[in-house]
DNA sequence: GTAAGTACGTACCTTTTGGTAAGTATGGAG
DNA sequence: CTCCATACTTACCAAAAGGTACGTACTTAC
């Protein structure tokens, strides 16, 4: 920990020792984390806990098309991460509660903001594909 | 096109013309799109064009890590569904520029806050994901 | 007695993703 | 004359993702 760059910020500092996250270089770490946050399910998966604690089977339900194995492994894979706090009651009928940490949570609003923008906008998307198909892909000179 | 609901909105009807999205839907379209921006390298290929056209090479070179095969791969994908433009040049070494269309530059701007969150804040989850290793995960009566 | 719901784990298989290495056509640098 | 750079494409192979189906352990409903 030496002090020889006075004017350096804060920020800069515990960036060092926590080891800066560059989601540009190959090898940083945090390349995982964006993987795992931007996972098929995982996207879907954080977007439903935003309105409130759920359990297994509701979730199940609710995000088309999962499979259990996937979401368990989802679900599990959030928990490691720490974005997903598992709460198991040990009752006859087994029941889970999955919900999201503070951590989570801005995660998960983050992402709401990208699928709201695709819902919302999706008519226009599919607009500029079907654009895109009859025009001709001239390649220009010079 | 009735007009039998005066009442519903006009975003509504449009959505129901235009197909309206639902990303939890397993059969919905949309599905693709959200696939598509939030794979591996597109995330990090429209971050990177928010701050201007580039050249393939450029880009291959700013994305620590990708193949050829793979950004030629999503560039391609980004292309046909209308969030980036390719420009190519018929000159002899070839010469072909990438930049955002401005359907891409909204999408692309989404993903920078997620980008940028998972860089500012990856300290905070690695120590979340370190004290989760330390913790017995007891489960709960009742 | 049988079936369903609960929250998974596991074995097996298919599909998708992604990497490596090579080829293509051309001109300029050495 | 050979190498490098440009922007790819193709063939081939390895790894990962993901699906199906079944098992578990117990209770409630029919």
């Amino acid at each position: 920990m030496t002090e020889d760059i006075p004017g350096a910020s804060l920020r800069a500092a515990l960036a060092r020792q926590n080891k800066e996250a560059h989601l540009m270089a190959a090898a940083c770490p945090s390349r995982a984390v964006l993987s795992h946050l931007t996972s098929r399910w995982a996207v879907l998966v954080l977007v439903l806990l935003l309105s409130g604690t759920k359990r297994f089977s509701e979730l199940r339900r609710e995000v088309g098309g999962v499979s259990e194995k996937m979401l368990a492994q989802t679900l599990d894979a959030l928990c490691s991460d720490g974005f997903v706090l598992r709460q198991a009651y040990l009752v006859i009928p087994p029941k889970v509660e999955y919900s999201l940490t503070p951590l989570g949570r801005e995660a998960a609003e983050r992402l709401a903001v990208l699928v709201d923008w695709i819902e919302d906008n999706y008519p226009r998307i599919e607009q500029a594909r079907a654009a895109l198909a009859q025009a001709a892909p001239a390649d220009l000179a010079a």
